[in-house]
DNA sequence: TCATTAACGTTGATTATCCGACAAAATGGA
DNA sequence: TCCATTTTGTCGGATAATCAACGTTAATGA
């Protein structure tokens, strides 16, 4: 295992051979099953020797454990670099979460269409279900702090991210033949008629 | 630079590096022109560090040296791995020539759509004219040595080699719309109603 | 069931690549 | 023109990846 320095894990080579196995194992990840791959198939694809995937990984499934972590951090600070306040929603005018949610799921179609799709799919939705709970549980949390909820907040937020994650995994699956803005200016739209007269915020228009 | 032992071509590193470079540079071709085209852009992208690429090539002429040599030499052996005699003309069997050809193409369309249309197309399509050239010429003294040219040899070969470079070239600048079977059986069809008799071949039905 | 094969996980020696730094050459704007 | 940047080409030390080999542990099938 390489030493794991400040420097080291800037190494242009433990980026690159780490970058090579993920998109070797995501690939096979769209052609069988995951309990059908072995770890020569995920190094013979990425075009590296089998030693050095042990280098990085014990095993398949710290692998999946790895990349799957990763793009949940990723998600998580999609939500923190946004500011609430310089939004208020409107008909015309996409949420801008949404649309950094989806830019991001466009940017990394390989990997949600299989987490979601093939590889354990519930595992992972419900890791990312949470998520997305989280992030808008934080958003109600700053706009309406002192406002009361029309419906309660478990429930709003269930709401919330079951229809987003819902939306999200059909048009994975339905290969994205909509832009990421056009998504995101649909969702925001339901979001007006619906969750955020819920959320006790008043339309701007 | 590396050692140049029969063993130290095969590394792993040395390929991938070198294929990784390739990609990068006629990734590049697609996009700016070649004397745009400075190391550190091609080192960014194929993700490898600058000097590396000093390792493999002395500068850019010597990379783009050695990408259309290369590719030459497939070009070359794509004739010589066909055996002549198995083979006669026919209206709805593709000459085995072309089918390799054509696929051939499809495999590296990268590096041709680049080649014969960007960098420099006249200086490789010279020595593409002249591969193809010879390819026939071996063929045809093979096919009909004994036997009297109704048009002369040297007419014939620039007949043939301009009139494929010409459609290959077309079809590659038309995004490979056809499928290489279809070009192959198109060409095929073109010759026997031309070239096959033009060679004294007769025909078979 | 046993034998054969395939996959796993580890190790040590070798080497290709990395990084940072450097001077020389080329480029471009004032 | 001159000057400031950028690009080029090279170098040495550090290290990640390579290969080959090994014993161990599942699978596979006869």
């Amino acid at each position: 295992m390489p030493e794991h320095s400040s420097k080291a894990l800037l190494d242009r080579r433990i980026l690159r051979t780490q970058q090579l196995i993920i998109d070797a194992f995501l690939s096979l990840c769209l052609e069988k099953e995951y309990g059908d791959i072995i770890i020569k198939d995920i190094t013979e694809r990425a075009n590296v020797n089998r030693s050095t995937f042990y280098a990085h990984y014990n095993d398949k499934e710290s692998l999946l454990r790895k990349i799957t972590g990763d793009k949940l951090e990723e998600l998580i600070s999609l939500s923190s670099d946004i500011s609430p306040s310089d939004y208020s929603p409107h008909f015309d005018v996409p949420d801008p979460y949404f649309v950094d949610l989806f830019e991001h799921l466009a940017a990394h179609k390989m990997f949600y269409s299989v987490m979601l799709g093939k590889v354990d799919a519930a595992l992972f939705s419900d890791k990312m279900l949470a998520v997305i709970r989280e992030s808008f549980y934080q958003r109600i949390a700053r706009i309406s702090k002192d406002q009361k909820l029309l419906i309660p907040m478990d429930v709003l937020l269930d709401y919330i991210s079951y229809s987003i994650h819902g939306i999200i995994t059909k048009w994975l699956t339905h290969q994205m033949i909509y832009s990421p803005e056009h998504m995101s200016l649909q969702l925001t739209r339901l979001s007006l008629l619906g969750i955020y007269n819920a959320m006790g915020v008043t339309q701007t228009n």
